[in-house]
DNA sequence: CTAATTGCAAAGACTTTGCTGTGCT
DNA sequence: AGCACAGCAAAGTCTTTGCAATTAG
């Protein structure tokens, strides 16, 4: 079994919660994707794998995974809903967001990590997760359409 | 007339629109908040003042405020809801978010802003604006309540 | 003057919840 | 048996929008 589902079968024990297939199976979904992604996606993705799994299913199951804080939950109000973001991937976990067309560019940040450790170390928090998002513009089109 | 006053009506007269009094009381009632604050906090404040503005303007204003970068709208996902961060305050606009209580702690890193613009930069962006969250628990209280 | 704005209530988008029947342990 | 679950549809929360009257420039 791979790492990621032992650690929310080991989490969803210690807490008196059952590792269910749905659950299984939303979380094997959620590894697949290779961005952050709405839950109206994680929902199709089920879909046309033949998988049947109720929106609301898939909503509980992501509220535990953020909890165990396997999934980081981003808001980029790019539209009004969120967006999770599945943490064992490499790829990085930052975003920049391009202004001009709501498009979300992950990248990686060593540096913004050890701010963080630091920087809750110092405020007297020990760290869980961050979030660390850019907003910007394409460089050479710097004039805004009115 | 305050600096953020005179942002704001330049930014609506070029974009042929009105610097009208409900504009300025919300923009007025914003610069008095000391930290991030709901819609609903603005709109019970405005009450509270005897200021009779409605909830579609609230909203409708603060779209605009976060357009001219006056506001930073920021989604910390202790609620569904907004917040809004007046930045022509001084005090820092990152935040430490306490996952036991949801409490929002503003800080300020100098640090941040320096790497938003380089990694923008890099990355063939104009940075508009960020957003830093850390997520943490208070020190000395490793241990999570089952 | 006349396009932009306001307030209200209704509509909307996304998420959560109550309930009923199932399934682990 | 006994608690936790899944699915469904209804309810909820926050935000946006249509419309008629009003106002800024």
């Amino acid at each position: 079994m791979e790492q990621a589902q032992e650690l929310f079968k080991t989490f969803l024990h210690d807490h008196g919660q059952k590792y269910t297939e749905e659950r299984r199976i939303v979380l094997e979904v959620i590894e697949s994707f290779d961005r952050p992604f709405e839950a109206e996606e994680l929902l199709l993705a089920l879909r046309r794998q033949q998988h049947r799994v109720s929106k609301a299913t898939v909503y509980r199951t992501l509220k535990h995974l953020v909890e165990c804080l396997l999934v980081n939950q981003i808001f980029f109000g790019t539209g009004k809903q969120s967006y999770y973001d599945f943490v064992g991937t490499q790829r990085g976990h930052d975003h920049l967001v391009d202004v001009q067309t709501g498009k979300i560019i992950p990248f990686s940040s060593p540096e913004i990590a050890a701010l963080r450790d630091r920087i809750a170390r110092e405020m007297g928090f020990t760290p869980v997760a961050h979030r660390f998002q850019i907003l910007g513009k394409p460089t050479g089109n710097p004039r805004e359409a009115h």
